[in-house]
DNA sequence: TTAATGACCTATC
DNA sequence: CGATAGGCCATTA
């Protein structure tokens, strides 16, 4: 149980700066691809904020999720413009080019 | 213990 | 091609 939450979190911290994973890639890397839903119920309690980078987490077409808000959806986004991550006129980041390979 | 929900994804109509 | 339904896992009530 909570083994399942630290691979999750250890995914996400694994990735590198400028660059985003989806639900279902972590999921896959954390051990089973099925637990895409998981990985969002992990983040939504985020027991380890400024460990965890939940903002360069984001759904398969790129896009963060509105529950983030954490102080407005907009701000998720420009951190991660901050960062050297790319977006789109769409608000959504470049996955063609900031998607994490998984190494 | 059972049922329902969720920061999702995939398949089907 | 666009929208809808279902399914998977874990957590909460």
């Amino acid at each position: 149980m909570e083994n399942t939450f630290e691979k999750i979190y250890q995914a996400v911290i694994k990735i590198p700066k400028g660059r985003v994973a989806t639900y279902g890639q972590i999921a896959t890397m954390a051990g089973n691809p099925r637990w895409s839903q998981i990985v969002g119920y992990a983040l939504h309690v985020n027991p380890k904020p400024g460990v965890i980078p939940c903002h360069r987490v984001v759904n398969r077409l790129g896009e963060v999720s509105q529950a983030f808000a954490f102080g407005g959806e907009n701000m998720q986004i420009k951190l991660l413009k901050e960062e050297v991550v790319k977006f789109d006129s769409d608000g959504r980041v470049v996955l063609s080019d900031c998607l994490w390979d998984g190494k």
